[in-house]
RNA sequence: GGCGGCGUAGCUCAGAUGGUUAGAGCGACGGACUCAUAACCCGUAGGUCGGUGGUUCGAUUCCACUCGCCGCCA
């Protein structure tokens, strides 16, 4: 079992993980939010000494993924590969530095996880028995209930299966996780999370099916190829496939195994804080270090657009305003482990406020002086050791700089050692804010007009002193801004700073003499249009699933596809390791009171000659469209409420209507009925309704009577 | 339904084992400055600390109930 550090003293190593992302959905900002976090943290621990090992890779087997080929018409790896590359692709361009990227496609994978079975098997900790319940086909779910229940991830109706599957005894690991959880309390972070999978397994555990028959895309059981791996096995195992589990090379597993942090989003805490630990252990190999879930990270809807705006690609953002302003505002912003809502309209706003006027404007004012009044040359400082004593006033300047530097830099090591982004970089921009304050109370530009000596020194003094803890300050921020901070390290004169040595950041470090580089506009203020440019590059890029992008999306104009319901029906898959899931963004608390109600709950119209008269535009902003019902049930304890699943051609969305009392769920399957497609999602009976139906309110007591149409209309059809 | 969490300034959030004027950042407003990316600096902002009731000399901080939101319960 590896040590943290070996006898020969050399670098500690640190092994770090993200989920491996699943590829029925193509990359968006949720997958970014967990993966430049990863990143982040291991530039961190990089650049302080540590032997860094950093995973990623896609998760590209199930039932799911091969529908989604079929309907591509492709071929399961074809379709897998596709996606996988587009995740690929998209963190060479952000310049992520993974390490490795595994795709459970992959034969070392295969090979790794035959082995993990076979150990396990071997050890006796799989049986093979007979599993006969409800499974959502959907989700990859098997579910509590009688037949006909509703899969509570997805609403889908669930069918019965019956199945001969290989079983893991994870009831025999119960009191060992338990005790283990209790031994090592920094297992599981945050700690809600903690407390949620110690709940879970108090309340005991069932052992687990990990085969299945009913498909084929996936690693076949050793010995009894009629079965494939249960996707979950199949995509954990992957921290340790990577790494050369069940090869003949065990230099890596020795060398990184366990993970020192494996990040998760909060939705499979239970598969990474339950399975995977059992799985480990009944393989008699040691557990992670520390299993750490982040937040959701919610789409807030500009309040500006429509009613759309769901899923944003990080590639817009990149267009925009780069990599850096968006890596800062992920960790910034959110409070890692809480969830936390995206809006462009809050990124540019943390760009300018805390980008280009904090720390832009920081190095652009200061190094403009060095060059203005000693030539491009960093001056010598004396108080670079805290001796300067001549004049008092200045001393107790730059040593009350010196020290908040050193102070904050405590501050921040400390919160990027525990994941606490958002405070490490409080800290950082904190110590900007004094620098800041510093230089406005010394006045450099003033002193500059003086002749004498004294005030020559006084302004060396004030010039190196900002200098230098830009320095500090660069060196601190580089692992959530590398592109800046390399920018800045140049600018500095200090040449390529991935080569420095940031392990430890004295005051003083920065030499008099540098002669600086080039200078430059580091965080261009972002112009007002920056908001209405990333809309509309969104605008142009619908958001769609893989599986939607491979089918041929019916021409409809781009502009009108964007749909709450893709986010909860396409993307927050609970399939297997994932990465932050995108949820929707409840209405605003403002907006509340006026939140549209869905089908009848409507109070009917009653005359619509007293209601003024609109414009066309007004009319233009309902979207009308034709859906066929393809599930209809009834919405338990709600007399008047059903629940549908309609078909709009280009997506499936849930709608709850209120027309219980006049339509029977079995008289609306099949049936094409109006929706309003762009109405803000809202939860009935805690189902989320994504739309309304569009009904005639006849009679004293308002039954509703569906609209249709005489000819037949396609669906998807917009009414205009 | 069971268990747990949350609800504090326009926005995002801190905070207190109960006790003088409840804090920060952003935004807004006023002022100052000119080295700088119309940036920076200073000042101002009166928020019933979700609601009701209770314990207490005193609660936003403890308790009960209540409303709203959220998570987990294979």
């Amino acid at each position: 079992m590896p040590t943290q550090e070996n006898k020969q003293g050399s670098r500690p190593k640190f092994f770090i993980t993200t989920p491996i992302y699943y590829v029925n959905a193509r990359p968006h900002l949720g997958h970014t939010y967990t993966t430049v976090a990863a990143d982040t943290l291991a530039r961190w621990k990089r650049m302080r000494g540590y032997d860094v090992y950093f995973l990623t890779g896609t998760d590209e087997h199930g039932q799911k993924i091969e529908r989604s080929a079929a309907k591509a018409g492709k071929t399961p790896q074809e379709f897998a590969a596709g996606v996988s590359s587009e995740f690929r692709a998209l963190w060479d361009r952000m310049g992520l530095t993974y390490d490795d990227y595994i795709r459970t496609t992959e034969e070392r994978h295969k090979r790794g996880v035959q082995h993990l079975f076979t150990v396990l098997q071997e050890r006796g900790f799989i049986y093979k028995g007979t599993y006969t319940g409800q499974y959502c086909v959907w989700d990859e779910l098997y579910v509590e209930g009688p037949p006909g229940t509703a899969c509570p991830d997805c609403g889908r109706i669930t069918e019965t299966v019956s199945e001969e599957n290989y079983f893991f005894k994870l009831s025999a690991f119960e009191r060992k996780l338990l005790e283990y959880y209790e031994q090592h309390p920094d297992f599981i972070r945050p700690e809600a999370r903690r407390n949620e999978v110690v709940a879970f397994v108090r309340g005991g555990l069932r052992d687990l099916s990990i085969s299945r028959t009913s498909f084929n895309w996936g690693i076949p059981v050793p010995g009894d190829e009629r079965h494939v791996i249960y996707v979950w096995m199949d995509a954990l195992a992957n921290y340790i496939t990577a790494l050369g589990y069940g090869s003949d090379d065990p230099t890596l597993l020795e060398k990184y195994w366990p993970a020192d942090v494996q990040l998760i989003g909060k939705e499979i805490s239970r598969f990474h804080c339950v399975y995977w630990p059992a799985f480990l252990m009944a393989a008699d190999l040691p557990l992670p270090k520390s299993i750490v879930a982040h937040g959701w990270l919610l789409f807030e809807q500009s309040k500006m657009s429509k009613s759309r705006g769901n899923i944003v690609r990080a590639e817009t953002v990149l267009d925009v305003l780069g990599a850096d302003a968006l890596r800062y505002f992920l960790l910034r912003e959110i409070v890692f482990g809480q969830d936390g809502s995206f809006s462009f309209d809050a990124l540019v706003q943390r760009y300018n406020s805390d980008l280009a006027n904090g720390y832009g404007n920081l190095v652009s004012r200061t190094l403009t002086m060095i060059v203005k009044y000693f030539g491009g040359v960093v001056p010598e400082a004396k108080t670079a050791n805290y001796r300067y004593k001549e004049n008092a006033v200045l001393t107790d300047a730059c040593e009350g700089i010196g020290s908040v530097a050193h102070f904050q830099e405590i501050s921040i090591s400390i919160g990027f050692d525990n994941l606490d982004f958002s405070h490490a970089l409080e800290s950082a921009w904190s110590l900007i804010g004094s620098v800041d304050g510093f230089i406005t109370a010394s006045a450099p530009w003033k002193i500059s007009e003086s002749s004498d000596p004294k005030d020559r020194q006084y302004l060396a003094e004030i010039l190196y002193t900002a200098a230098e803890s830009i320095r500090i300050i660069t060196a601190l921020a580089y692992p959530v801004i590398p592109d800046a901070a390399a920018k800045v390290w140049r600018q500095l004169g200090l040449g390529d700073i991935t080569q420095a040595d940031l392990k430890e950041l004295q005051w003083g470090g920065l030499k008099p003499g540098t002669k600086l580089g080039q200078l430059g506009p580091v965080f261009p203020r972002a112009e007002k249009d920056a908001i209405t440019r990333m809309q509309e590059l969104e605008d142009k890029y619908p958001a769609q699933t893989a599986t939607e992008t491979a089918k041929q999306v019916p021409a409809i104009p781009v502009t009108e596809v964007a749909i709450p319901a893709l986010v909860t029906k396409e993307t927050v898959d609970t399939h297997t390791t994932h990465p932050a899931a995108v949820a929707p963004t409840p209405p605003a608390p403002e907006a509340k009171p006026h939140a549209p109600a869905p089908a009848v709950d409507a109070t009917p119209t009653l005359a619509a000659a007293e209601n003024p008269k609109i414009a066309i535009e007004d009319f233009a902003k309902v979207e009308l469209r034709v859906a066929i019902v393809r599930v209809a049930e009834r919405v338990p304890k709600a007399d008047r409420l059903l629940r549908l699943e309609v078909d709009l051609g280009y997506e499936q969305r849930q709608i709850v209507a209120g027309i219980a009392e006049a339509y029977t769920p079995e008289s609306l399957i099949g049936r094409k009925v109006v929706i309003v497609a762009n109405l803000a999602p809202r939860k009935l009976r805690g189902l989320e309704s994504n739309g309304m139906i569009v009904a005639a309110s006849v009679g004293e007591k308002g039954t509703p009577v569906l609209a249709g149409f005489l000819e037949d209309v396609e669906i998807g059809a917009r009414l205009k």
